[in-house]
DNA sequence: AATCTTTGCAACCGCACAGTT
DNA sequence: TAACTGTGCGGTTGCAAAGAT
């Protein structure tokens, strides 16, 4: 079936709209309404077409429409049904009273989407991301944080650049750790329906040989022997167990992990959910959890993070891991 | 100060779908 | 049931402002 375009007439002005044709528009609708939007522009005197206005009222004329920066309330409850509900910005936007579809968008856009990015995570799927280029770019960040580094040893380095390259490593070191636990939470909610937090479960059931990247990974970062680690994998069936055991093997090591369990609904990063979930047991446990939690304590997982990170193990180690 | 590049956002385009004739 | 219409939605584009060189 062959539509016939909604604005046939060429001669219809298009583009950024003037205050008189916002004023004429206004006027009208809050005299008339705006029942037919095929027949508004004429009626309203307006050389538009009625998509046009439609779009001009809902984005930007409409009064109850919120203006300015969205708060990081706003963006988290954006990143959460993101998660849930894909790409769907009109749903989206029915959470958040007074911002459009188009707003949202936009925001998600410029703003949200760079920031997951950054952060290694894959703005689509809400995973980890694993793609060669992203670990190039970790690896070149560990690089310059080694160089500067090296540059701390000359005298003349000033604390600023000091500070900077302290601060880069770490980024690096925390992205990467969180890359990697994120695999094996996300290995987790899988296997549970997406119910975090499930003790007497096997973490990686499911899951029958464990990526030899990413024990290798999970050796060098809990300081225990390979072979150990391997075993564990194997043998346990709960997290407890195999928190158990790293306790056996590294005793500083495994209360920081045993923190992040504790911690891990509270963590900053979004909850790593597909954006395909379609159960309703799912969707009702993520709209609870979208609106009901509390602003994360970044602070006491970034102490964790720091205390794993014991700086001996800087640089080269980690840039071991991605080479 | 001039030019180039990047960013943010308003607006457009085309498709899909529901309702009507 | 097919043809048609109006509306909503998501992707994309174009442009002005801001920032970098």
């Amino acid at each position: 079936m062959v539509r016939s375009p909604c604005c046939d007439d060429n001669n219809l002005k298009k583009g950024p709209w003037t205050p008189e044709e916002d004023e004429k528009l206004v006027d009208h609708i809050n005299k008339h309404g705006y029942g037919n939007w095929k027949t508004l522009p004429r009626s309203a005197g307006l050389n538009r077409c009625g998509k046009s206005c439609r779009l001009r009222w809902t984005n930007y004329l409409r009064p109850d429409i919120k203006r300015g920066k969205f708060s990081q309330e706003e963006e988290r409850i954006i990143i959460n049904l993101h998660s849930v509900l894909g790409n769907k910005w009109s749903k989206i936007a029915t959470h958040l009273p007074g911002r459009t579809d188009n707003e949202i968008k936009n925001f998600w856009n410029t703003n949200i989407r760079k920031k997951l990015l950054q952060m290694g995570i894959d703005p689509t799927t809400h995973k980890p991301r694993t793609d060669l280029n992203h670990l190039l770019s970790l690896s070149q960040l560990l690089s310059t944080a080694q160089f500067g580094n090296s540059l701390m040893n000359n005298p003349l380095d000033n604390i600023a650049l000091g500070r900077l390259q302290t601060d880069s490593t770490q980024l690096a070191k925390i992205q990467l750790l969180q890359n990697l636990l994120q695999v094996i939470n996300s290995s987790t909610l899988a296997n549970n329906n997406g119910f975090l937090g499930t003790q007497n479960v096997n973490p990686f059931e499911g899951v029958v040989m464990a990526p030899a990247s990413l024990i290798t990974s999970a050796c060098l970062t809990t300081n225990i022997d390979h072979q150990a680690f391997s075993n564990l994998w194997s043998s346990t069936t709960s997290m407890d167990e195999l928190l158990g055991g790293i306790e056996e093997q590294d005793q500083g090591v495994s209360n920081n992990f045993s923190n992040y369990n504790i911690q891990q609904d509270q963590n900053t990063l979004p909850p790593l959910v597909s954006a395909s979930h379609e159960t309703s047991s799912f969707r009702k446990m993520e709209g609870e959890h979208l609106t009901g939690s509390s602003p994360p304590d970044s602070s006491t997982i970034f102490e964790a993070w720091e205390k794993l990170m014991d700086d001996e193990t800087s640089g080269s180690y980690w840039k071991d891991i991605l080479e």
